[in-house]
RNA sequence: GGGGGUGUAGCUCAACUGGUUAGAGUACCAGACUGUCGAUCUGGAAGUUGCGGGUUCGAGUCCCGUCACCCUCGCCA
């Protein structure tokens, strides 16, 4: 080893050993005759003084910048009381050197590594190193290690087997756009990196493993926001012979030691469960966010005979009314009134109408509209009190319904009542099996085309398919999605039925999934499982807003790696190899493939 | 593909309605200083205002185009 101690543990108790210790010049207080440098590693920074006297030392001391990397070796001295530094865990210490080794020398930084400033996102990804000095950007990783590390003892404990599944996959397209990879040994023909091990582990149930568990890379080629990445990590596990409370509890288990042993928080258990619809319903969306109340009421029975214009025109044509409504505590000024609006211009919502419930009298543009009979409807439905308000959204339930989730998410944040420290986890079920394409009518797989429906909707799959529910379960945590997953169709047969119905003939699936239809005739557990986003997930337990935080090397919202210059350009004998040729190539400008 | 934001010294930022030689802190270079811990003090060097056009007597500032990054809608079974 080339040092005896880290930056971090040497402590008053260490006084007059002789240390040797290794790290990055932090900080440098040349007083003249008297040097100070702040050494730092992964463990700490330690405050090492040279004396005039110090000879040689002093004068390879003298010439050393920030971040260059040297070894010094010297005395621990127990600091005089009043020049001890409470701020710092070694501060009651300092290294008094006598030997001085530059081991490295470093240019000045491109970024800002020390201090309140944090250079900007684009610099931090080119430069992610030099972030990794950083000891909040390190603590991302760490946090990130330590989520790796309880998922696997649990997983182990549990007796799940560890499966490793392959990267380079056929491609089954249906969802998102497949990553693809093209054969050098087979002409024309292409790999796809997985969106998700999903029929693999599936597979693995009929080969009768009985619990699998895997942290799985996963490849998605669709466009990037703060919590999605071209390539992300999930915690996939399935297993025989269960139902969903099974598989449930599993990831309740699972979370519950995540939140106490990360974020020091005791989550009860079982979690709250709530069924899609009622989500939609009383949240506006299928990822409700549980720190906070704010639920949205439909009014639309309680305005049906408004001759208000606003009212009549969503609810005759066949539209809702939805309310929210806020306490005497969260009063909003005008100006925040107005700037309602354009948080659900987006969802294309025409804008929000509010009115002032007050006891002499209700206030607001919209309080001439409401008749009396009107005001003690709104009252029943909203259990709205004197001196609070009602914001109200009018439109086609397409519109209101997310419009209104929007809404509610941002009242949320305005009053600050998203507590970072808080975790409210939810499982919301019995989601649709299918989603109608708006245009053509057409049926999609709402979760994937494995997941079971219902038992007692199986006959709705052929009468109403569109209102047939599905067996399967998303776990959200603080309003977001952080796992999701569904008991399997186990009978050929059923299988059969739900290709049908999303369009995909016989001949179809025999191309697409002709291994597993396949397997599905040699003798099924009935299985199901869960795939979990640890992306997100720590994310969430380390308290970051982006994922990005808690990736070593994430890419850009263009897909790029700043740092290594991926995408980029490859020789034409690479391409002759892969039997690829290019057709449409702009001339490349990006300058940064040379 | 659409909408919004940002882009000025190595880094973080400033520059009112278009107007003199684009400033400050920090880092860097040189010097002073024996108890600092965001050390302090003196001096110096440092700029294609992302890039390309245009308007104007004059553009960091206005217009058009373009690139990069961030947020977002679509998309993400």
């Amino acid at each position: 080893m080339l040092r005896s101690h880290t930056c971090g543990e040497l402590r008053a108790e260490h006084a007059d050993e002789r240390v040797t210790l290794c790290g990055w010049v932090q900080n440098r207080r040349d007083h003249g005759g008297l040097l100070f440098i702040d050494l730092r590693d992964r463990y700490g920074v330690t405050q090492c003084v040279l004396d005039p006297d110090a000879g040689e030392a002093a004068e390879i001391a003298d010439r050393v910048r920030l971040e260059w990397v040297v070894r010094v070796s010297g005395s621990v001295r127990l600091r005089p009381e009043n020049k001890q530094n409470p701020d710092r865990e070694t501060g009651a210490v300092e290294i008094v050197v006598d030997g001085f080794e530059v081991l490295s020398r470093a240019d000045p930084l491109p970024v800002a590594v020390t201090g309140a400033e944090r250079s900007s996102e684009e610099l931090g990804l080119r430069y992610r190193y030099l972030e990794f000095r950083r000891p909040e950007v390190r603590r991302a990783l760490e946090v990130r290690a330590q989520v790796n590390r309880i998922v696997r003892d649990y997983m182990h404990e549990l007796e799940f087997v560890e499966v490793e599944t392959p990267i380079l996959m056929k491609s089954t397209p249906e969802g998102a756009r497949d990553y693809l990879v093209p054969s050098r040994v087979h002409p024309g023909e292409f790999y796809a990196l997985p969106q998700s091990p999903q029929l693999l582990k599936q597979i693995l149930m009929i080969g009768g493993l009985d619990r699998y568990w895997q942290i799985a890379r996963c490849f998605r080629d669709e466009d990037l926001r703060a919590d999605r990445q071209p390539e992300f990590t999930q915690l996939d596990l399935e297993m025989s012979f269960v139902e969903e409370e099974d598989v449930q509890a599993v990831m309740e288990g699972l979370l519950r030691r995540l939140t106490s042993e990360v974020a020091g928080v005791e989550l009860p258990t079982p979690f709250a469960r709530m069924s899609y619809a009622d989500a939609v319903e009383t949240y506006g969306t299928d990822k409700p966010d549980l720190r906070f109340g704010l639920p949205v009421r439909d009014v639309t029975d309680a305005l049906s005979a408004s001759a208000f214009v606003v009212f009549k025109g969503a609810i005759d044509a066949g539209g809702r009314v939805r309310c929210i409504a806020l306490a005497p505590e969260y009063s909003m000024s005008r100006k925040q009134l107005d700037a309602l609006p354009a948080v659900v211009a987006d969802r294309g919502a025409r804008g929000v109408a509010w009115v002032k419930v007050r006891a002499d009298g209700w206030a607001g543009p919209v309080a001439k509209h409401l008749t009396e009979a009107e005001r003690a409807a709104l009252t029943e439905a909203t259990a709205c009190v004197d001196g609070g308000t009602l914001l109200f959204l009018a439109g086609p339930r397409s519109v209101v319904e997310p419009a209104s989730g929007d809404l509610r998410l941002h009242l949320g944040k305005a009053f600050g009542l998203r507590d970072p420290a808080r975790f409210e986890a939810v499982w919301v079920t019995e989601f649709p099996m299918y989603e109608v394409v708006e245009e053509t009518g057409a049926l999609v797989a709402k979760h994937h085309p494995f997941t079971a429906p219902v038992a007692e909707d199986i006959p709705l799959l052929e009468t109403d398919p569109a209102s047939a529910r599905a067996r399967a379960y998303d776990l959200v945590l603080n309003g977001e999605e952080i796992a999701g997953g569904s008991i399997r169709i186990h009978d050929r047969a059923v299988q059969g039925t739900i290709f049908r119905q999303l369009g995909i003939d016989e001949a179809e699936a025999q191309e697409r999934f002709g291994f597993f239809v396949e397997a599905l005739r040699y003798g099924v557990p009935p299985h199901g499982g869960i795939a979990s986003g640890l992306d997100r997930v720590a994310a969430s337990l380390a308290g970051f807003e982006q994922i990005r935080d808690v990736i070593a090397f994430p890419k850009t919202t263009s897909a790029a790696d700043l740092m290594s210059g991926a995408p980029s350009r490859v020789d034409q004998a690479q391409l002759d190899d892969l039997h690829v040729s290019l057709t449409e190539c702009a001339p490349d400008d990006d300058g940064a493939s040379e």
